[in-house]
DNA sequence: AAAATAATGCTTGTATACAATTAAATTGCA
DNA sequence: TGCAATTTAATTGTATACAAGCATTATTTT
């Protein structure tokens, strides 16, 4: 049962999040944003005034990866932090009026993106790949 | 057709493949070898003395990634760079006596936990997973 | 109330990723 | 042959990821 590098299932997932995560880059490049600070905004696009740390659990996000992107939403004039009235420790997100424009925008893109993404799948695929990779997420 | 960014294929795609990288992380930490260290020694393994143009194709890594993880296994004592005899711009890499005996190990491991984290699936669930990554990665 | 615990956001250090560039060497073509 | 185009490996700069640890503040326990 010898198994090739290639056919490892961390290669396979690795490569194909790759190649998504460059498609939706390009998809959101001319909005000067990356792929994980698109997708940052497309959360709070929803649900804005949210602390650091339920960001974090909502877009599974670490407290370090998640200071420097909202450093860098905030460098580009779409998000703020302030502080939260209640709780001293905490700080609250929320989008500039420029960030809802810009992340209405993201909202549109990834709709868009992701028709076109799963294009070549019929949609009892595109529901079994989205169900098998659930199931890999509950490792 | 409001979309959701959990429902975001590339969102999917990128937490289910981290979630595959902490696990296969786990697995070599104890040979002091990241994921993708771990990943391209593997590669290695099968195939040996390749350039680092060809090791790049084969793990999908590019060069500027290549050589950072090249400098760690070298210094890992596991691979080595020395000059092509037939091309002065080209490097060959090989893995050391002892790189070969962490490579046997981390094979085995490979083969270990492939069957460990998709031990949830039955086999046809596997097969189509894989087949839809791989067509994931034609975008 | 005092002390122990936990939560919050941030920082540091290391390791991928990727775009763009560079220097050296090779190849292809006129 | 001569020179432009290409190939190769490395470098630079930016941006995630993640482990570990920090200071501050809140909460729980005693």
């Amino acid at each position: 049962m010898k198994m090739r590098g290639e056919d490892c299932i961390f290669f396979q997932l690795a490569k194909a999040a790759q190649t998504g995560s460059r498609f939706w880059s390009q998809k959101v490049a001319a909005l000067n944003l990356t792929a994980t600070q698109a997708m940052v905004l497309r959360f709070l696009f929803d649900r804005d005034e949210v602390t650091s740390s339920e960001l974090g659990s909502r877009t599974e996000l670490d407290s370090a990866t998640l200071t420097g992107v909202l450093d860098r939403l905030e460098a580009a004039g779409i998000a703020e932090r302030k502080p939260s009235p209640t709780d001293r420790r905490a700080i609250h997100i929320h989008l500039t009026e420029r960030g809802k424009e810009v992340g209405k925008e993201v909202s549109r893109l990834m709709g868009l993106a992701n028709a076109e993404f799963l294009g070549g799948m019929n949609p009892s695929e595109e529901k079994e790949l989205k169900r098998l990779l659930d199931k890999v997420r509950e490792r």
